[in-house]
DNA sequence: TATTTTAGATACCGATCGGTATCTTTGTGC
DNA sequence: GCACAAAGATACCGATCGGTATCTAAAATA
């Protein structure tokens, strides 16, 4: 009954949603282990240290993440309804939380900054990877003639993400999707006033 | 030369600077005692328990950080300049940092929610009296006449908020003062749209 | 000036941290 | 079925954590 990869990926599974909910930092090895049933043994043995596992964890985090991202966008057929999708999917983080804890680049954003360096690394190109997706959205969209030309596309995706993650943070203390609330009314707005 | 009061305060001052810089839970009280000078005995004189210190040193910091933000709101005379005033202060977090960590609602935010409620419930209070702040400048704007009657007070005060702070948590990636620029133009556009 | 209070220093506590050396167990190739 | 390699468990390490009991010294009171 021993399958290693298995293991690697219960531990990554775990660990994510602890680092998620708890803070990288605030959350120890201990934690893991009570959390995936698995010794100190088992967890060195696939990961070098505590920071690869952070990383390993942020990057497998990350992908579940985008991988359910993608598939609400492709759903859809318009730009516009494909940069809803994002919106929604975003407003889940706090609806419905996919996973415990909240947007896990918001977490590692606000969290790596200044002392990690690994972590800031990795969530600094996860961050662009997200624009980038948006500005693909927005330039098909023109492409189609579903949006309008001559849009500024990085600022529709910056003002996207910004304000998002922001209603993130508020509901976050509020514990209510009343601030998220009004940014979806806000972003739904904003993306009609550069639709054909 | 012993100052009791002195002592406190400067314990606040830089556990509010470490907190706000590297985490709560991440900063230790031997993080505290290197960088104020006093010791233990000192620090636990004056605080019952890191809780406490966590604690009075947010306060600490966001009474700080009111006090300034006030300071630039009065010199302005209409309420659209008392609104670019408050975007500029958090502008300023990214460019000059008047404390190092950026902005200390959004950090506690997010370290807080989840874990240490007597953070949470405090930051949650400090985001409403943000809100509050705004929401009486768009009031007096309207009473004035230099505000549009019937608009969302609520709405733009949450937009403001929400997307500076997003905007923020991006350009701690980033390293640069690119997104939160985009966020200022946005938003300069967003309070032109309500002034008669 | 003598006494008492209080601010702060020192030395220590048990618990927990990340990490490792070693051992046992399981699966695999011959 | 046997040898070997790999997976995971166990037991331990020094360092650091938050916290406290005790001591010294400075200030306040008389």
């Amino acid at each position: 009954m021993r399958n290693p990869s298995a293991t690697k990926g219960a531990i990554l599974h775990h660990a994510g949603g602890l680092f998620n909910l708890q803070g990288y930092k605030a959350t120890s090895i201990s934690d893991i282990t009570e959390a995936t049933g698995y010794t100190k043994g088992a967890i060195y043995r696939h990961f070098k240290n505590k920071e690869k596992l952070e990383e390993q964890s942020l990057v497998y985090l990350m992908g579940v993440m985008f991988e359910k991202l993608r598939m609400q966008i492709k759903e859809k057929q318009t730009a516009g309804d494909k940069l809803k999708a994002i919106i929604y999917f975003f407003e889940s983080y706090v609806t419905k939380s996919p996973i415990k804890g909240g947007c896990p680049l918001l977490n590692v954003a606000i969290e790596a900054d200044d002392n990690s360096p690994h972590l800031r690394k990795k969530a600094h190109t996860i961050l662009d990877v997200l624009k980038e997706s948006i500005i693909v959205i927005l330039s098909n969209g023109i492409k189609f003639g579903q949006l309008k030309k001559g849009i500024d596309k990085e600022y529709y995706a910056t003002v996207i993400i910004a304000s998002l993650e922001g209603a993130i943070m508020m509901s976050k203390l509020s514990r209510t999707n009343h601030d998220i609330g009004i940014i979806i009314k806000h972003l739904e707005a904003t993306i009609k006033t550069i639709e054909n």
